[in-house]
DNA sequence: TGTATCGGATACATTCCTGTATCGAACGGA
DNA sequence: TCCGTTCGATACAGGAATGTATCCGATACA
């Protein structure tokens, strides 16, 4: 953290700044890439001088990891909310539509997202960070399909409810990176449909929707 | 391209040194990601001099996208060739073995390719070039599957061949983002030819092998 | 409202990287 | 082997980004 202290009287102002400035970060390294922005770039983007970024970070790492860990916390909270909703029955296509509308949504949430990804990748820590975060949302999907058993049978070769949970989380990673390239949001959203009903399903061709 | 001409005799020499930077620049990215890669590192790797590169390139974006042909044409024969091999019969454990031999042997590769990948959604032209590999890709392993119908049933929520060779490469991206996070080549491999079995069955249970 | 502390702007030194221009050595063809 | 061409090393100038030190206006709290 930037300026160790025991002690800090941490004024309005400097909250607000900092929002401003993880804010601005955000916008760029969507539209940029992180590889390719400068402090100067967030601090010009955001309305300051470098003065008030080294007063919050020590580096544009520091701020892109909070900036992940601010986003990632909001979306696992809105995820979790939205598989939370629907009763036992399993409504693959409204769970999806629901939950998507929330991952998919945003597409320079992925970019940014898929930089972090690609960090992360070589950095331990900053992986663990991730792994992390990607848990919890398992776990909710796992939880969410749990709900479900007794109500509708899950295709036995994924190993129960924490394989099923894994395949959701892969046909979600797999559609995103097609998401990246071609940009077709509602493609993608059918698409995901179609995984995960082929996925979470018996295979019997009947989808386990309102069972 | 660097140094434009009509007619150029193009010595031998060059075709080393080209290939040289090729190489350092694979090591070079892998380690540290594209974004924190200088012309002049990759140039210390190959033992040259920043003369050798600004004579074969014009920038570090034109040999990233240089190295990324080069190999996804390697691979993408590799895939082909592997999925050639075996009869009509549809046996997936081991179609998926020797495919991911030449897919997910290699970490190094993937982190490439997704910093490929970052680089690409920003950038229409080059998300081009990546779709195209990926449908080369797509298309082999449809060929594969077309041999395999009448041997063996696809479920039908995919939409036929086209959707489930889409179904694969969704599998095989999902399946990569977490690699890259653990690391668990092994454990990747197992869990690919999980989903695919799950995928590509029509679900009652009994995997299509040797059909 | 007064005052001590905090936050951010500004200016500066520095480092790193880029791109170009030039030159000698290596190369290939005869 | 000789010669014209090509390749890559070296030196240089310019630019961009970084991090720090300093200062003044803003802010919290009594």
């Amino acid at each position: 953290m930037a300026v160790e202290q025991t002690t800090r009287r941490v004024t309005r102002r400097r909250v607000r700044t900092r929002a401003n400035l993880l804010d601005a970060a955000f916008a760029v390294f969507a539209a940029k890439g992180f590889g390719r922005v400068s402090i100067e770039e967030v601090c010009e983007a955001a309305g300051y001088s470098r003065g008030a970024f080294y007063s919050n970070f020590d580096s544009l790492d520091e701020l892109f990891f909070a900036l992940y860990r601010q986003r990632a916390d909001l979306i696992a909270e809105q995820v979790t909310e939205a598989l939370a909703l629907d009763g036992p029955g399993l409504d693959v296509p409204a769970s999806v539509d629901r939950v998507t509308e929330v991952l998919l949504l945003d597409v320079d949430w992925l970019l940014v997202k898929t930089d972090f990804l690609v960090h992360a990748a070589r950095d331990r820590a900053v992986a663990q960070t991730l792994l992390e975060h990607r848990e919890r949302l398992r776990r909710a999907i796992e939880e969410r399909l749990a709900r479900a058993t007794g109500h509708t049978a899950l295709p036995a070769v994924l190993g129960g409810v924490d394989g099923a949970a894994r395949a959701v989380v892969a046909a979600y990673d797999g559609v995103t990176t097609q998401l990246l390239l071609d940009k077709d949001i509602e493609r993608a959203r059918v698409w995901l449909g179609q995984l995960l009903t082929a996925l979470l399903t018996d295979g019997s061709g009947r989808p386990e929707q309102d069972l």
